[in-house]
Parts: structure tokens; C-alpha cells; sequence
DNA sequence: GCGCGTCTTGCAACCGGTTGCAAAGACGAT
DNA sequence: ATCGTCTTTGCAACCGGTTGCAAGACGCGC
């Protein structure tokens, strides 16, 4: 299409190793530079990254893999994730992973690409998706994964389990009672975890919690099982909603069904997300640190193209509770 | 790193071309496609696109550029567009366009890693912008453009002039009087060709309206610049917000201060984005066919890289007004 | 002017596929 | 058995860069 290096070349007058030399920072005089800048710049030459990528082995490609492309939280994902790439010279090659994600085919993709490192970045995929990346040789991060005590591939994410119990201690500090969670899809491994560490908490309490499951990250389906919850009768009064879509979905139930919220019926989310702090929603929720996820697994993934990265390991970083109108003050 | 197409003609007992035929669709005997699979497939062999890429020219790599990843329309776009790029066997480079975008350092990028073509998704940026892709010999789709009788490359979009005419028809209808724009940023196309629209049959009915810009598209730029409208006195009784997130922040001022939504003020947003239906919002708006819009942009990306495409063209898809509950009854 | 070390340069092979071309092979008809 | 046609196959060149190597240019001290 363009012209090529030794279009460049032959107009400046050298070989075609000084003008990629030129190019890709080799030593080169000061006067051989300047012609080939000149001809470059004549002739509007940019060098090829895919060509270069053959003998180098390096595309600067990252694959960014995810699901829940309908939640809102991963735009904020994907906004900081794509700038932390692009300030390093790396290009998001982006998948939205399909439902039934088979990741062979997605293995398959990256090495046709050879994109030289992938970041999967979704809290309900199993260890063993991410780990199939790294059983192909590319490097791999998961970004709000499940950390495990002898990790396969590199998780940054949080402490799911530690959030089940922190919504728990929430809850009971302020005198509700009869508590339940309302999680995500029951596959994904966070609501699994966080259910886990609610019911603990719970337990730990004396009491028992019940737990019910929304089949996707949105509001209809948060609406949907909230709804369904209140016309099996015998509600409870305190709700853990796995997700903050969840929660303003369910929220939304509970308001129109003229429950006094927080007075009567307290619910707090998870992730922290832009909109659960908006004036008509006013959601207490634990905040996932989102930026230093993100911040942390391009770093991540940059130390590993570097050679820079030590040993495979799960980094977790601490949620906290930001209170709204959703709960009310502890007793 | 893998094994290579030379490996695989070795194990096999075939040249390379076989090989080569063997997975891009040559002709070859079912005697040596036999062999040639099985051998890579115990080699675990799959072809690298980007060698591929030199010698054919295409990489099925599609640039998909994009500004304001803070609004979440945006990701109902990504999701629609990276499934349909999928489907296809088309692969998204994500790029996140910063604020000062220079079109020329992109446009190197895209042709650096060869890109069979551009899908600009954004409303904001200038023709001028999506025009140094075409200038440069990338095929390139302008998704949610600005259109124009002469155009230089194709867009998909909607009529925000008639977005803005339908906006101050629905306001007047009901009964709305003192009618105000609140736009986006003022440099966006599609903020200057709404209020145009808006303006226009204003004036048309005899009437005059202000405006006014966010200087984001963010819930909190919508608050902030109705509470200084609100706080410079004389305010309007119907707002037309460019935005549904713009909208929705400026319908939390005026709900905390007091007015009667829809009775003494009426708001009408534009985008029809999931969360102006939610329950506590509940915000009237112009929907974008979103879906139909990124189907023909994709659509129109393959049929150019089919060479089937015909003349440079703009398509605007039909806006509609969904009722909800911040514009009163028709009087 | 000479010898030596350092820097710059071009050649040529290579990265992993693709493809035009001609030779080889398969097959049916005569 | 011969001929002609069609298909399959391998060779070798090529896509656009990169890089090891050796030769050439240059600067410096003696």
C-alpha cells in the first residue's frame, strides 16, 4: 500500500538497514538520519509493526478479553485499561468473549495474532480461562479474578470472600436482621465468593442468610429475582446484592412496592460503580479500587514483555464502603 | 514460538505450499489435507495471521476509534460492534481517543499495523477527523457522524437537526413555554447541529430559546450546569438536554430543588440509553436505532473490504420519542 | 605515516506465510 | 498405447522489515 523501506531507501540514497536502523533506534549517524528522515518524510513512509513483529516476535498487540459487555462498570474498565495501554505503545486488540466461551478458539486468535501478552479482565471467568492463555506460552493477567493459594497465572483483583463478609458486617452492625444475598449469574466464580463470605459471616453471627441469584448483570434481571423474592413471601430485610446494576434494579422493586428504604429494608451493592452514586439512587455499595486493578495489571503486563516480572502471583487490593442511603446508620 | 507452516510440511511429507493451501482454501487433494491436519494438529500448529497479512494485504484487523468512553452508550456501541466485527471474522483494535486528538498520529497507527479499515464511533468529532483516514487509503465508516450532502466518507448515523426540531415539536406540544438547550460540549457536531434543529423550529413556532453546555458527558456536568442556570435566575420550563447522562444529572437538580417533574418542568433527553428507563429516572427521550446504526456500519466496513461497496454515502436512521415520565400529557 | 580501536554501513539471510508458474500426475476418450 | 485436459504439487520469489557479520571509514596516539 504505502511505500515500503526500501522505497525509502533508494530515495535517500542508503541500504535498507540504515533506513530501519533509522527506525527502530539502531546506531546510525547523524547525517544518514537526517537523509533518511528527509526521504520518510517525502515519501510519508510509517513503518510497518506487523512485518517487524516476524523477526522481532513482538506486536505490541494485547489482547483485552471480557463478558459482560452489558455492565456498565467495564466501560470504566475498559476506558483506563485502553489509555494505560496506549501511554505504553500497546494496542488493545479487544474480544467480547460469547456466552459459552470455549477458550480455544480465543487461544487460537491470540497466537494467530501473536499479540504478545493478554489481559482477561472479568470477575466471573474461571482461573482455568486465563489459564489456558498461559498454557499456549502467552502471558497472561486476570483482572478481577479469583486468586488462588498456588495461582496458575496472575490474578489483580480483590478479596471477594473479605467483601461477602464486610456486606455482612455492614448489615448486622445495623440491626438488620433477616439477611440474604442477591448475586450475580451463579457460575461466575466472584458470586461464588462472595456468597461464601457472607454466608460465613452470617454463620459466625448465629444466624443464616438465604441467597438467590440474578441470571445476568442488569437491572431487569436485578428486578426480575428481587421481584420474584417478594412474591415467595417471607422477604428479608437485609440484601447483599453481588452487583451495583443488581442492586439499583432491585432497589427499584423495593421502592415501588412501598418498602421504606433504608428504614425498612437496607440493601448494599458491589463495585462502586459511577452511577450508584447517582441522586436518585444514592446506593450504599463496597467500592472495588477499579484504577488500581487496572493500573496494576498493565503494569503487570508490562513487566512481563520487559522480563521484568517475578514470579506468577495473585495481588489483591482492599474494597471499602461507601455509604449512602441505603442502610441505615449503625445502632 | 509455535510451530511454523515449514514444521508442519516436514511431519506431513509436503512441500509448504501444501501446507499453505491446506488452511487458506487452496486447492488440494483430500489425500494431503488428511495428512497435512493431522500433522498440525499433533504439532498443535495455527497459522499466523500477521505472515499471512504481508503477502495478502489484509489483516481483518478494523480500528475502532472512539471518544467519550465515560458515556455508557458508548459500551451498548462496543458491545453491538465487536460482536458484529466477530461474526465476521473481523478483529477490533480499540482505540480511546484522547481529547486533543491529533487524527495523524492515528492514522500512522492504524496503517502501522495495517488495518483493512476504520470504524469512527462518536458523535463529537469533526468529518475532518474521520476524513485523514480516507485521505491516507484506509476504508473508513463514520458511525453516528455528521452527514453531509457532499460527503467524503461514508457515515451511518442519525439527523441530529431533525432530533433538535423534534425535541422543541414535543416540548411545544405540551404546553412548554420558556423552551432551553442543554448540550454536550459546544466543539461536538452533534451538540451544534441539535441545537440548530432545536432553534430552528423555536423560531418557526415564533418562540426563542437559550442554551447552554455541559462540558462533559457526565451525569455530574449535567448537575452542575443546570444548578448554574438555575442559580443565574429566570429559568426555562422545557429542557432539551443533548444527552440522556447529561440529562439525567440535570433532572437531579431540579428534583432536589424542588420542581415539579413533569408538571412545572419538562425534560426531554436524547440517545435512549438503557438507564434513562430505569425506575427512579424514568426519563422521556429521542432514541438513537443504535443497533441498526453500528449493523450498517459494520456491514458497510465488510461490504468495502468485499470491494462490493458502492459510492461514498451517508446514512441516517429514524429517530423515535420514547414516553416516559419527565414530559407531561399532550395538551 | 602507521597501527589500532570504535563506529557506521551494506550484504545477505531470515522471520512465516503466499502465489505464479511449470512440471508431474490422474483420468477419460479414442 | 497415445493424446489432451484438468488437477495437484513443489519450486522459488516475494511480502516488509530485522540482524549477524565483515568490510570500510574514521579518529587518535605515537
Amino acid at each position: 500500500m504505502g511505500p515500503t523501506l526500501r522505497d525509502v531507501a533508494a530515495r535517500a540514497g542508503v541500504s535498507a538497514s540504515a533506513v530501519s536502523r533509522t527506525f527502530s533506534g539502531g546506531s546510525v549517524s547523524a547525517a544518514t538520519r537526517a537523509k533518511v528522515e528527509a526521504a520518510a518524510g517525502a515519501l510519508g513512509y510509517s513503518p510497518n509493526a506487523l512485518a517487524s513483529s516476524l523477526t522481532t516476535g513482538r506486536t505490541k498487540l494485547i489482547g483485552l478479553i471480557s463478558t459482560n459487555f452489558r455492565n456498565p462498570l467495564i466501560l470504566e474498565i475498559f476506558d483506563l485499561a485502553t489509555r494505560r495501554l496506549q501511554d505504553r505503545g500497546l494496542r488493545p486488540l479487544l474480544v467480547n468473549l460469547p456466552e459459552d466461551g470455549d477458550p480455544e478458539a480465543w487461544v487460537a486468535t491470540m497466537r494467530a495474532y501473536s499479540a504478545d501478552a493478554v489481559i482477561v479482565a472479568s470477575s466471573t471467568l474461571a482461573p482455568s480461562f486465563a489459564r489456558a492463555f498461559a498454557d499456549a506460552g502467552l502471558p497472561v493477567v486476570h483482572a478481577f479474578g479469583r486468586a488462588s493459594a498456588a495461582p496458575a497465572v496472575d490474578v489483580v483483583g480483590i478479596d471477594n470472600v473479605e467483601c461477602g463478609r464486610m456486606a455482612a458486617r455492614e448489615l448486622l452492625a445495623r440491626g438488620y436482621g433477616r439477611l440474604a444475598f442477591l448475586g450475580g449469574p451463579a457460575a461466575a466464580t466472584s458470586t461464588q465468593d462472595r456468597m461464601a463470605g457472607f454466608a460465613s459471616a452470617v454463620a459466625a453471627n448465629g444466624g443464616a442468610a438465604t441467597h438467590s441469584f440474578a441470571d445476568a448483570y442488569t437491572f431487569d434481571a436485578g428486578r426480575r429475582e428481587m421481584a420474584r423474592l417478594l412474591d415467595a413471601g417471607a422477604p428479608a430485610d437485609g440484601y447483599f446484592c453481588g452487583d451495583d446494576v443488581i442492586a439499583i434494579g432491585a432497589l427499584s422493586v423495593l421502592r415501588e412496592r412501598g418498602f421504606a428504604v433504608p428504614d425498612a429494608v437496607g440493601v448494599i451493592g458491589l463495585n462502586g460503580m459511577e452511577m450508584a452514586g447517582w441522586a436518585s439512587i444514592d446506593l450504599t455499595t463496597i467500592a472495588q479500587p477499579i484504577e488500581r486493578i487496572v493500573d496494576a495489571a498493565v503494569a503487570r503486563v508490562a513487566a512481563m514483555l520487559d522480563g521484568t516480572a517475578g514470579a506468577v502471583e495473585s495481588r489483591l487490593f482492599p474494597c471499602a464502603v461507601i455509604e449512602r442511603r441505603t442502610l441505615r446508620a449503625v445502632r
